[in-house]
DNA sequence: AATGCTCTGGACCGATTGGTCTAATCATTT
DNA sequence: AAATGATTAGACCAATCGGTCCAGAGCATT
């Protein structure tokens, strides 16, 4: 995690983005980000000219690349890839442990909530299928059985494993995580 | 569903659950509320003095006991637990197919955003608890191996898989959840 | 030194936000 | 019919919303 980066647009994205995650897309005004990100409202325009928008789609982009970087590393170091699971499902215990507990997917809270904005729905599909992709890509590697299926299913129990930790507040059920996968599907074969 | 209340209370309640959870609780204005629900704004606050919150409290009640009814209604009719998952698995991908496909569960989207109000993230905590247990309930019905991990799984499954569903824009998604859970876990046993 | 660009600073805007307040109306009981 | 409490109706409010606009600061290249 990088910290008070001088670039006034990085600075701007990164506010933003922990903002939008805390709070939501709407949740948030600029004032607010324009205030923590030490910023006046003409940089915010001179940057992104379609104001909030253009700045909510980058947040979410840089917010994709972090999680890109824990999937990345969790696999890289693994042995096989129930192992690399169980490091990722940790890696993100803990940032549920370090960051306030409330928050969302950032993807989810900050493209997810216009109900007319195409570009938003766009672009979350866009980052998530990145994520899944290249999960699928470390199943192939270790060799697993359906990596389709497989990357399919850690999405799916990342998502709604971190939605039950948020409402019982606590991390172990992401540690537990690995408990619910169906690991003999994915038994590794050929 | 119930259509068109006569009683002003229930209409501000429903009316309000639909459109926070198109549009989440910071993205929805009284004004628009109380239009759609053709209801003064003096009613809504005879009615829920807290203004905003309270319906917010009541229109997440409301849409939790929508879900506790499609849970009772998939496990009464099941001959064993893997049965009534499968039907629960269906009925979500209908609800999926015939609501614009942008809504975040209900609770999540009402609930969820105001980082600072407890009362909310317990609010919410109670209602999950609540389905939670529900399914519990009639995993020890069916004498399933381990009942709190099946619910906990059956929730975690259909939270991140109505996320993908909504990624992708896939109603399959939700019906194809049941191949991600891992059922040997919960072969029926004493 | 002068020019031309990027970037910053912030005043200002109309629209909308959640919320308050009071008068009128309704329904019910006496 | 009179009285009473519940409910509706909507004008009104300060605060905040996202966005526009332009003057000037900073910093290169001439």
């Amino acid at each position: 995690m990088t910290q008070r980066p001088q670039n006034t647009r990085d600075r701007l994205t990164q506010t933003a983005a922990r903002l939008f995650q805390r709070s939501g897309y709407n949740g948030v005004g600029l004032t607010e980000i324009l205030t923590e990100a030490r910023a006046p409202k003409g940089s915010l325009y001179h940057h992104f000219p379609k104001g909030k928008q253009d700045l909510a789609l980058a947040a979410a982009s840089w917010a994709s690349d972090g999680m890109r970087d824990m999937i990345a590393a969790a696999f890289n170091d693994a042995q096989d890839f129930r192992s690399g699971v169980s490091t990722l499902c940790h890696k993100i215990a803990k940032l549920f442990d370090t960051s306030p507990q409330w928050e969302t997917c950032p993807i989810a809270a900050t493209l997810f909530e216009s109900p007319d904005n195409r570009a938003f729905r766009d672009h979350a599909d866009r980052l998530y299928e990145s994520w899944i992709e290249d999960v699928r890509g470390h199943a192939e590697r270790f060799g697993v059985a359906h990596p389709d299926m497989a990357a399919d299913t850690l999405f799916i129990v990342m998502q709604g494993g971190w939605q039950l930790a948020r409402a019982r507040r606590d991390s172990n059920v992401l540690r537990r995580l690995p408990e619910h996968v169906p690991w003999d599907r994915f038994q590794p074969r050929d």
